[in-house]
RNA sequence: GCGGGCGUGGCGAAACUGGUAAACGCGUGGGACUUAGGAUCCCAUGGGCUCUGCCCUUGAGGGUUCGAAUCCCUCCGCCCGCACCA
């Protein structure tokens, strides 16, 4: 492949001429985007030579527009990419579609157009606005989820799940989104509303696909722990998310039936103390405990009234409960414990029964005194006794188990693991985890997503469908059916033949949950155009892991948690090597507008158009990288935009004056220089290590740009006050400067590398500058003299200067004197090259 | 309640290993250039005072240290995630 660059041919076959004195970024951004675009600059390729780096942001979906928050993410991104490019790695940074999904589908009801023109268009436009930001995608990589050659490898993957047991089919109490007319996910849910169209979720029983990742619970959170490189907010959320306890099964005969209600309790130390049992209103037993008892009807009203509580209100809900007049047997000492129904047990969670102890747990306490029921004491404080009668706090602290049987007197922690041996011995319970995370919910009842590839057969059954016949393909349009929002509006969809039997049969019209396709388009990205598997083996082995991820915080649990489920999953299936798909992850803060996150509700949005059509993209990229540390908030300033446009400006018009002077200046050479000269080369230099250091360390960069402006200020003091501009120097620190700013301003940078420093190759693929640890030596440093650790004087000394001399030096000082006089020097801190401190008394 | 994080000028922020608090930018004030300036360049810009200089200042209070924005303790405030989780 012919390369520009690196012994290609020259990038730009121009003269060399004066630079244009006025700053054009309308001129000079379209013309480098497309030589940049012809060469092929960004394109890369398996080099075993070369280190790789893979720098991934975060695909958009496709909604029509770019917007700010996308904007910073791919900026960062791209100051990466560039700069890991300079440094002489092989970069692979793409970009791509997260093209299904319901707003587009929504989107393209309401105009008449089938949802896949709808959503080629925007990828179009906004294909458009990347582009004219300048980002360095390798865009023969490009992909998108919506299209067959990649949902085809989307199905591929459901089968392989389905094949290794991960995924079924099953009834289960789901998340029904009214607004979106389709089932969500435990993790689209966010305090009971959609995540996307934000309407009150609905619980409704039905029949759904999901995905084992429940399966993988331990390894998603103990794996947690190799993510050196995500930040701890992330990791918190995932573990939080997952809600690992671990405790005890113990099972409770029901008194006149040949029945067992399973709890699980993280307190089996407390088990003696049991005086009730609550079932959830969903709980399997309800009907068949109340079936004849005078209780049935209270207790039938009870279980309707809380079922038809939206979930949200019944959190708010105060804890009610109805006795349901059964019983049941504690297993440890055969008591009979009443059984309750209540508003507070969730079905979903644990077994749906919870064995209440309201000496030691404050919510069952609080039931307790409220109906009336009993308080048993089984852990005593240290020291302390409690009163069963009157207490009003549970004690939940570790304590000695009483009133326990075999188990009095022993230490209620120890007692946990005691009491589950005790239980599992006499096969009346066991040890048991239990996790907050469900199973991954993944059919949607939607046209615009990844048909499920299964087939039903009256005669077979369910059937997958053969991988040579995927991709199961979605029909063209649905648009021109009144309302059909699902596939299975489409009968010429729905009947196809059994590819068992050749029967007739029916498809699965359900579609995939768009976040599926999005766990594993970082593997597509290694081999884009793979006919034959999801990815190529060899190319996946040389670019995967992610070296870097850049996105926004709302997907920390839902698409973070899935991607790694996904790769877990493959690599046990044996088509990967490595276990966690993102080494390092970041996440950046949003882009905001008077204080809030930019939307169109509110109508506070800036667009990015409109400031590259003012500004130019450099000035947007360079204000957005410059106005705020990466991960904080980043208030949108008109007047800073500005700041960071003079900026530019001010780095042009220096060009533009010198680059007759620097034409043909030759390397520098600092012996020739005087002192003034010395000072702008180690400038030049010290801001090169700390533009370096900021950049790869600690991914600050906007204190790298920081530094980039005192550079140019001190250079502009340098032309003002010098007698006459030394041309090595100046070119050297023009040339600096241009490959500093690279990464920021890729097309300032490329214009002046040219036209003003006369190179024929892009600056893109030039050597990211070293450092000269000569340039950096100084003569003098000022040292600060503080007495008892306040500052009083500085005074210039030699560099090499020693700790006798410093502090002989500093004692005589003139402004140090008064603070000596009728004083005793205790003590005198020097720190060489930095301070001394007189201490006295 | 549990978990994660954050409090520094008028504003965004900087101070990387405990060593000159406020770099850089915005805003503001002043000056230069100019027919003009909303362009450009230069200077000033935390607060106070008895102003050659001194005192105060990093949410509040305390501690460790020669020295604390930075480390420790207590408290206050804010943000984010989860939350009747048994």
């Amino acid at each position: 492949m012919e390369r520009p660059g690196r012994g290609g041919a020259p990038l730009w076959q121009g003269e060399v001429r004066a630079v244009e004195t006025e700053y054009r970024p309308h001129v000079i951004e379209p013309k480098w985007q497309e030589v940049w675009r012809t060469t092929h600059l960004y394109r890369v390729v398996e080099d075993p030579a070369r280190p790789k780096y893979y720098n991934l942001e975060m695909f958009p979906y496709p909604s029509g527009d770019l917007h700010m928050g996308h904007v910073r993410n791919y900026s960062l991104g791209d100051v990466m990419s560039r700069y890991y490019r300079m440094r002489g790695y092989n970069v692979l940074h793409p970009m791509g579609w997260d093209a299904f999904g319901l707003p587009a589908e929504n989107a393209a009801i309401q105009r008449g157009v089938p949802a896949a023109q709808w959503t080629w268009s925007n990828i179009e436009r906004m294909r458009g606005q990347l582009q004219r930001l300048g980002f360095s995608y390798d865009w023969d990589r490009e992909v998108a989820t919506c299209a067959p050659d990649y949902y085809k490898w989307t199905q591929w993957l459901f089968l392989l799940l389905y094949k290794r047991g991960l995924a079924y089919r099953g009834k289960a109490l789901v998340n029904w989104c009214p607004g979106c007319q389709t089932v969500l996910a435990n993790e689209q849910v966010e305090g009971g509303q959609c995540w996307r169209c934000h309407s009150e979720v609905e619980k409704q029983e039905r029949e759904q696909w999901f995905f084992r990742i429940t399966a993988y619970a331990d390894r998603l959170l103990e794996d947690l722990k190799l993510l050196d490189g995500w930040p701890e907010r992330v990791k918190a959320m995932q573990a939080n998310w997952i809600g690992r306890s671990e405790g005890a099964e113990v099972d409770f005969r029901v008194e006149g039936l040949d029945e067992t209600i399973t709890v699980f309790t993280t307190r089996p130390d407390t088990l003696w103390g049991v005086t009730y049992m609550v079932l959830a209103p969903e709980h399997r037993l309800v009907e068949r405990l109340i079936e004849g008892r005078p209780e049935a009807e209270t207790v039938r009203a009870f279980v309707q009234k809380v079922k038809a509580t939206p979930a949200r209100e019944r959190e708010q809900m105060e804890k009610e409960g109805v006795p349901t007049g059964a019983f049941c047997i504690n297993p440890v000492n055969g008591e009979r414990v009443p059984i309750w129904v209540g508003n507070y047990v969730l079905s979903e969670y644990g077994t749906g029964a919870v064995m209440a102890v309201p000496a030691h747990d404050q919510r069952d306490l609080e039931f307790a005194r409220k109906y009336g029921l009993p308080v048993k004491v089984v852990i005593q404080p240290p020291g302390g006794s409690l009163d069963e009668a009157t207490m009003t706090e549970a004690y939940v602290d570790p304590g000695i188990m009483v009133h326990s049987g075999p188990f009095d007197g022993t230490p209620s922690q120890e007692g946990i693991q005691r009491v589950i041996a005790y239980l599992e011995e006499r096969a009346l319970g066991r040890k048991a985890v239990n996790y907050r995370l469900r199973d991954w919910l993944i059919s949607r009842q939607r046209y615009w997503g990844a048909p499920i590839p299964i087939i039903y057969c009256d005669r077979c059954g369910m059937v997958p469908v053969p991988e040579e016949d995927l991709p199961v393909l979605l029909p063209a349009s649905l648009t021109d059916k009144t309302g059909g929002t699902s596939l299975a509006d489409a009968p010429d969809f729905v009947a196809t033949t059994c590819p068992q039997c050749g029967g007739p049969a029916r498809r699965e019209t359900d579609t995939m949950d768009t976040f599926m396709c999005s766990s594993w388009y970082f593997l597509r990205f290694a081999s884009p155009h793979e006919e034959s598997a999801p990815f190529n083996r060899e190319a996946v082995d040389y670019w995967l892991p992610v070296d870097r991820y850049t996105g926004g915080i709302e997907h920390a649990v839902m698409h973070l948690l899935y991607s790694r489920f996904f790769t877990k999953v493959l690599y046990d299936a044996g088509l990967v090597s490595f276990q966690e798909p993102f080494t390092r992850l970041f996440t950046q803060g949003m882009v905001t507008l008077g204080g809030a996150a930019m939307s169109k509700s509110r109508g506070n949005i800036v667009d990015p158009d409109e400031i590259v059509n003012t500004y130019g993209a450099d000035t947007a990229r360079l204000f957005i990288l410059f106005a705020a540390p990466p991960e904080n908030d980043l208030e949108w300033s008109e007047a800073g935009v500005e700041g960071a446009h003079r900026f530019l400006q001010r780095v042009w018009r220096l060009a533009a004056e010198w680059a007759p002077l620097v034409k043909g200046a030759g390397p520098v050479n600092p012996t020739e220089f005087g002192k003034e000269e010395r000072d702008v080369y180690r400038t030049i230099h010290e801001t090169l290590q700390k533009v370096t250091g900021d950049i790869e360390d600690r991914f600050s960069l906007n204190t790298s740009i920081s530094a980039m402006m005192t550079l140019v200020n001190r250079l502009y003091q340098y032309k003002e006050e010098a007698e006459a501009v030394r041309p090595e120097l100046a070119r050297e620190g023009l040339e600096k400067l241009v490959l500093m700013l690279a990464p920021f301003a890729p097309h300032l940078a490329e214009e002046l590398w040219h036209e003003a420093l006369g190179h024929q190759e892009s600056v893109h693929l030039a050597a990211w500058p070293e450092v000269d640890p000569d340039a950096l030596q100084r003569e003098e440093v000022e040292v600060v003299v503080q007495v008892n650790g306040k500052l009083r004087d500085r005074m210039l000394v030699p560099a090499a200067a020693d700790e006798a001399a410093l502090r002989e030096q500093a004692l005589a000082l003139p402004k140090i004197q008064p603070f000596l006089e009728g004083k005793e020097v205790v003590r005198v801190v020097v720190v060489p090259g930095r301070l001394v401190n007189v201490v006295v008394k």
